[in-house]
DNA sequence: GCGACAG
DNA sequence: ATCTTGTCGC
């Protein structure tokens, strides 16, 4: 299950999406929207005070039970060991990690250039992530447990949902429906605010 | 004090 | 995150 929002240019609204990925085909299994406004600021370190909310409203209107949330942003890689993912993992009590796209803890090493290769990310003696490279010769991305899943797993499932791009399939997926219906909603699409679609 | 800083 | 056209590459 991946998770993502969007965020409209002009306008304070945004839309949450929350996209159920079948693991063995990557195959979009359900597809939930919410519409909203921004109520929390953008602040490094809070951003889950901005993202949780909404996403929560997302997941309660899926058919499915998720196995697993697959975060855009941090779980413990995180300056207060406890980033988006973790919040998530923890409201809904359902295994979680994140997958950021950029750096925030300063030190870690560059993976090999090759797919599957990693690296760990840590501070001081603690290993709070890695940076895996999802596709040969691509930017790493920063995987960091959130709640009731370890490193490992959440680094295998990475690069099962990377088989050809270099964010998971499930993140991919939410990204494109949550700015498809804030494309689609400029005036026209009268849609209520909230949307669900399963396959 | 200064810079960096998930999305 | 978002603003943006073409362009180089598989």
């Amino acid at each position: 299950m991946g998770l993502d929002v969007s965020y409209a240019k002009a306008t304070n609204q945004v839309c949450a999406a929350a996209v159920v990925i079948e693991l063995e085909s990557l195959a979009v299994a359900e597809v939930a929207t919410v519409l909203g406004e921004v109520a929390f600021p953008y602040v490094p370190g809070l951003l889950a005070f901005r993202e949780a909310p909404i996403l929560l409203e997302a997941l309660q209107g899926l058919a499915h039970e998720p196995e697993v949330l697959v975060c855009d942003g941090y779980g413990i890689a995180h300056p207060r060991r406890f980033g988006l993912a973790c919040h998530l993992g923890v409201l809904t009590g359902l295994p979680s990690f994140g997958v950021a796209k950029t750096s925030f803890i300063a030190d870690f090493v560059n993976p090999d250039r090759r797919r599957g290769a990693w690296s760990p990310l840590k501070e001081g003696g603690e290993t709070l992530g890695r940076a895996v490279r999802t596709q040969d010769g691509v930017k790493p991305v920063f995987v960091s447990v959130g709640h009731r899943i370890g490193l490992d797993q959440a680094c295998d499932m990475t690069l099962r949902l990377c088989p050809r791009y270099r964010i998971p399939e499930a993140t991919r997926q939410a990204d494109v429906a949550s700015r498809r219906v804030l494309r689609t909603t400029g005036r026209s699409g009268g849609a209520p605010s909230g949307a669900s679609e399963s396959r």
